[in-house]
DNA sequence: GCGACAG
DNA sequence: ATCTTGTCGC
């Protein structure tokens, strides 16, 4: 486990954050289709949050994807960057994650956020931010629309409809369960929308969410009750 | 001005 | 995100 600080010359200003971002934003990648999925390595990444004691633990976790067994894991903690404000997601967790994806011992393929890329007020969510920083092709799936609306997919697992801001398509509610609330996929770097679903519906067969983020959820809380209890033990 | 708003 | 027990259902 790694320990990181908040990097130097980070936004400390939503008006800092966002012009990053303006800037940032022509270095993404959407003509490019991605990793072939089923094949090689895809990694979940997540964070948690302990802002009393003011800690961030990310955590990475690398998946076959043609098995979606566990092939390596790695964590690590920071302070807290940013406050979190809708749409400046990614400077809350971006230094914490990368910081986890570094200490990977092997290249974490394709990389899954728990969040949006595209789908995004000024179209470059975390997705596209931690993709464009580490050239990594990414994609994002959210639990929630944001601020997006959507046409009900149909009911059965697999079906998709548009994600809409306004009239233009930002990604696809995806029903990864029967009956159950879609996930809200969007393109981040260097993934076509296409393979961004196909492997999204690959990785949940059996839950709604991907494994991938599944894992990382689970391993990053661990990683934070550890680190919450090292800072105050119990007498 | 008011309300909504990924995690 | 996080605070949090039991409970309804396959």
């Amino acid at each position: 486990m790694t320990t990181v600080g908040v990097p130097a010359g980070w936004p400390a200003t939503e008006e800092e954050a966002r012009a990053v971002q303006d800037e940032l934003r022509a270095r993404v990648v959407l003509d490019e289709p991605g990793p072939p999925p089923g094949t090689g390595h895809v990694t979940g990444v997540d964070v948690a949050y302990d802002d009393d004691r003011d800690l961030v633990a990310a955590a990475a976790v690398v998946l076959d994807a043609a098995t979606l067994e566990v092939v390596a894991e790695a964590t690590a903690i920071g302070r807290i960057s940013f406050p979190y404000v809708p749409g400046l997601l990614a400077f809350r967790e971006i230094p914490t994650v990368r910081a986890a994806l570094d200490a990977l011992p092997c290249p974490p393929g394709l990389v899954v956020c728990d969040g949006y890329g595209l789908a995004h007020p000024r179209r470059f969510g975390l997705a596209s931010h931690l993709g464009v920083l580490m050239d990594l092709p990414t994609i994002g799936v959210a639990k929630n629309p944001f601020t997006f609306t959507y046409d009900d997919p149909g009911p059965v697992r697999g079906s998709s409809a548009p994600l809409l801001a306004g009239t233009e398509e930002v990604g696809r509610a995806l029903r990864t369960r029967d009956g159950v609330k879609p996930v809200f996929v969007s393109v981040g770097h260097r993934v076509s929308l296409d393979n961004a679903l196909a492997h999204t519906l690959d990785l949940a067969p059996r839950y709604r969410l991907p494994e991938t983020t599944r894992r990382a959820d689970a391993l990053c809380r661990r990683a934070l009750q550890e680190a919450s209890i090292r800072q105050a033990p119990t007498s």
